[in-house]
DNA sequence: CCCTATAAGGTACTCGAAGTACCGTAAATT
DNA sequence: AATTTACGGTACTTCGAGTACCTTATAGGG
């Protein structure tokens, strides 16, 4: 009976919090579930992270540390839309729902939701820049639109669905909507015949 | 001693709940400390309320019926600063930590989750769509800017920040980045100088 | 190769809060 | 006045977070 200790052990612990995630939610994510489900106990647990809920970050970004590459259709249009689905795939059920559950169930501790914002926020400002940069290129955006704050509106929007209504997946007219009437329209250098 | 009864001693369940938000958030709203804040017991909640988180959107709502008037300051620019300062004071501590507590704590109600979204969401559609209809009018804006997504990003864009970062409130600059940078360009009839 | 420090496993506990069950009693209804 | 309805009081069950303490395996140094 080989005992588990330090990195191994804690991977194992991880990947147990993160099965029972996706399995049930953060709100049904208990220490005695994930010791179970882990082969091991509570202490273990405990003797890593100080809370259930710094468990959850943690486990979190397991799920998602999926690579995000900037697509490169040769138009901006197909480049966001591309973007937005894959984002949209991998938020759906139950991404989502974990993010939502986490978001809150973290608010008194601001250090814990700092580290959440990496795992999905400005942390994708990168690649939305790199898809504008190409665009601005083409002449199809402005310069002036290279910002943090305007790249990344698209899926700030669509972040936006999941988290204040309860979807678990956002229809594809949704982000046709948020692609043609909001980011084109913002981004671009001159406005559409429409 | 009078016994209250029916409508009267719902409101007071409601009040002493909002009080409650108010002073300690939603991860602290239990149903002991409402019962005994408002004189009574659980029993009487929970023949009002299925269970805490319905309570919490009910107590919510009484917090945030503030009416929003639409400004009418001459030029879209003021008109929309108006708007999200009166908001960003709106949300400020605590309600904004209270709006995030309620959005997880509700995860698996879709019910709730939609009366919730009610109360802060489409429902000031209007007031946006009122101050952008008369910069249309002005030629400050073009009329295909007229869509509910449209005119509400910028309220969406500030309760983002909000929601997914720990603020309790959210810096001035901020709100000029997302009116200058996002706001004005993307509804703008023809872009801007700079 | 043993000794010792460290970390794992096991178990049992406290504590707080959600939700339930009953019962006696005030108030509305007839 | 009789009856039904709803409130107040209290005690209970259940569940999960976090803690305590002890035993046992493993690593690493002598």
């Amino acid at each position: 009976m080989t005992r588990r200790r330090g990195a191994e052990l804690e991977q194992a612990i991880i990947q147990a919090a993160a099965d029972e995630l996706v399995k049930s939610g953060y709100p049904a994510l208990t220490m005695d579930k994930v010791a179970n489900r882990a082969g091991t106990n509570k202490n273990a647990i405990y003797r890593r992270w100080p809370n259930r809920a710094a468990l959850g970050v943690a486990a979190y970004r397991q799920l998602v540390d999926a690579e995000l590459v900037a697509p490169d259709t040769g138009e901006l249009r197909g480049d966001v839309l591309a973007l937005l689905h894959q984002l949209n795939r991998d938020l759906s059920s139950p991404k989502a729902d974990i993010l939502r559950g986490l978001l809150s169930g973290i608010g008194d501790e601001p250090e814990l939701l700092a580290q959440l914002h990496e795992q999905f926020g400005d942390g994708g400002a990168g690649v939305w820049l790199t898809v504008l940069g190409r665009a601005v290129g083409r002449g199809e955006a402005r310069p002036a639109a290279l910002r943090p704050r305007v790249a990344t509106v698209a899926i700030t929007l669509l972040r936006n669905e999941y988290v204040t209504r309860g979807l678990t997946s956002v229809d594809d007219g949704v982000i046709e909507e948020i692609v043609d009437e909001v980011y084109l329209p913002l981004v671009a250098g001159r406005q559409p015949a429409s």
